[in-house]
DNA sequence: ATCAAAAATTGAAACGTTTCATTTTCTTCA
DNA sequence: TGAAGAAAATGAAACGTTTCAATTTTTGAT
């Protein structure tokens, strides 16, 4: 293992000098010299202990998401990566399986690990004991979803005129009984996303029916009883609009399961996308949100944060949706 | 920032007894009370730079995937999280997004990090430049894909077998003219499915036809031009065998845009699982690989080289898939 | 009660950086 | 050429652990 000590004494210089060379600082051009000579000739990497001794600074920035296996989550992880990475900071993946308890625990863990930023999606919009963390100094950006009490940076996107644009596009398609399976309302997306909807309804003055909004769980097997319990009545909507990804898969699946056919005798508009989603018959309409992107304005963000820039905090981005229209939501005229 | 050596003060002891404490060596009962009361006290936390400085461990293991957002990849993720984190593990997940470049380049950042082991799914089979982290004592866990002249621990799917299973089934359906996509002969899995493929024609006395063999990148849009290929031959083939997830995906989408009803017109069976799969009519068969436990098996066989024991290296465990079969490949009597 | 052996504790060195008060070297201008 | 001021380099302390030789305490056999 090589040391800055034998970089020093292999270009004649002291180990302060070696030191300021590494870390950007000015030194006489004929000294740069050497120490490049000699550092190349003994292969020396610098011990990321030891410096994290002296600056308490790891390099490292912590992701925290509800789920890994999530397509949303990892989409906006390649953004983070493609800021992050070039500038050699690690990134931790935290995945809290949808509980707020392993987020409580992962953030701890987090924390523990002395990283030098956090990006956090939470799991509901209702807590986040961040408290701790923000208060020793490690800032904290959120995604996706803001959080009571929380004034925290935040990169969102628009749920609610994305929720509008989709039920304004199934109302001129000439619908006028819409069916919406929201989230829990402890979430912060699905709150805006069902005030999109209300808001929609409203604009093109239809009247709100409390028959066709039902909630759903935003989990892995959210959805399937909300679908069912808008199907068994009486008077059935005919569209839904569904808030987020599983319970967009999962109606599709219940559907499909009783042997009706979307865009016929029912229509469907889904939230987020999968390449998949495109390949039905007829392809899905929905709302696509710039997960890329989100996790690009993030990184970008507590870079700003981790640089000790304060500016205008706290500051929240966002970004629009856009929607995709099929007909899997049928004309009815 | 509390140290032992503030613990050590309250609970009046040396440092060197409470550094005992914390790493788990035996001490006197009543030292153990007062260190313990101590810690609790200061809400102390042990500083990993300082302990990283003496024993040059991090409790961070690096994983280096293909691609993030492969849903494959994640949840072999998921199984690795579920042994590792209980253990007070990090995971430095590092995508190579496709790239042998990037892979070499990942592979030695997280060298730098430091990690006290990684696990590696290789973009291909014909190089990985582990030598010089090998070398340098550092535990490696292939999984997926073996690597021509590496010799490491790795957990594999059985895919020769797994590939062999799905042709059969295809030929017992009936059919003669089965048509595969296959992957980059330099990927080990591609390969091995191909060799499933050619044993179970061979087994079953099917002569083999060079034309029904095509080959495409097992990336993102993989297998397009292939399908095409296969489906212009004059003597076109009833089924095909589509050996990961990309190429089925992109199959399905050739075969729906041409207006072709899979499981009629064209039988197909893929590789890889997505719940959306299984909610196409007819649902998709495919072959189905164990990722989770592919996760689980490498994260137990790291932390068995992590601890140095190195019996029986290198380890090579291969796992079963299952088959899924539906009405995807029609029954042709 | 005594002593030898075993167990536990102590305290200081070491790990490889960064930082900062000093010292040295370089530059500029009269 | 010399002096003052600026720029750069120096070297030692400090960061918070672990480890190990030396020391103290405990145990158990006589």
């Amino acid at each position: 293992m090589t040391t800055i000590k034998d970089v020093a004494k292999l270009a004649n210089v002291s180990v302060g000098t070696v030191s300021r060379y590494i870390n950007g600082h000015r030194i006489k051009e004929e000294n740069r010299r050497k120490i490049e000579e000699a550092i190349h000739q003994l292969n020396f990497k610098s011990n990321p202990f030891a410096r994290g001794l002296r600056t308490n600074k790891t390099l490292t920035v912590g992701v925290l998401i509800p789920r890994i296996t999530d397509i949303f989550c990892t989409q906006v992880i390649e953004g983070i990566e493609e800021v992050l990475n070039p500038l050699n900071y690690s990134i931790v993946i935290c995945s809290a399986n949808d509980s707020p308890e392993q987020q409580s625990e992962k953030l701890k863990y987090l924390k523990s690990k002395y990283v030098d930023g956090m990006i956090v999606m939470p799991v509901n919009s209702l807590e986040l004991d961040v408290e701790e963390i923000v208060d020793d100094g490690i800032p904290v950006v959120l995604i996706d979803r803001l959080v009571k009490n929380c004034e925290l940076d935040a990169v969102v996107c628009d749920n609610v005129n994305g929720a509008y644009s989709a039920v304004e596009m199934i109302i001129n398609k000439g619908h006028r009984k819409i069916g919406i399976i929201a989230g829990p309302q402890d979430i912060y997306t699905a709150q805006e996303r069902l005030t999109g909807y209300l808001r929609a309804l409203t604009d093109y003055n239809i009247e709100i029916n409390e028959d066709y909004i039902v909630y759903a769980e935003y989990k892995k097997d959210g959805g399937i009883e909300a679908l069912n319990q808008l199907l068994s009545l009486k008077d059935k909507p005919t569209a839904v609009f569904t808030t987020n990804y599983p319970t967009t898969v999962n109606s599709m699946k219940v559907i499909m399961e009783k042997g009706l056919k979307i865009g016929e005798d029912i229509s469907l508009c889904g939230y987020d996308q999968t390449d998949l989603f495109q390949m039905f018959h007829p392809p899905l309409s929905v709302v696509v949100q710039p997960c890329r992107e989100i996790g690009i304005s993030a990184a970008e963000i507590l870079l700003k944060r981790m640089n000790g820039d304060f500016g205008g905090h706290p500051q929240i981005q966002r970004l629009k949706t856009k929607l995709i229209t099929t007909d899997s939501v049928k004309r009815l005229f």
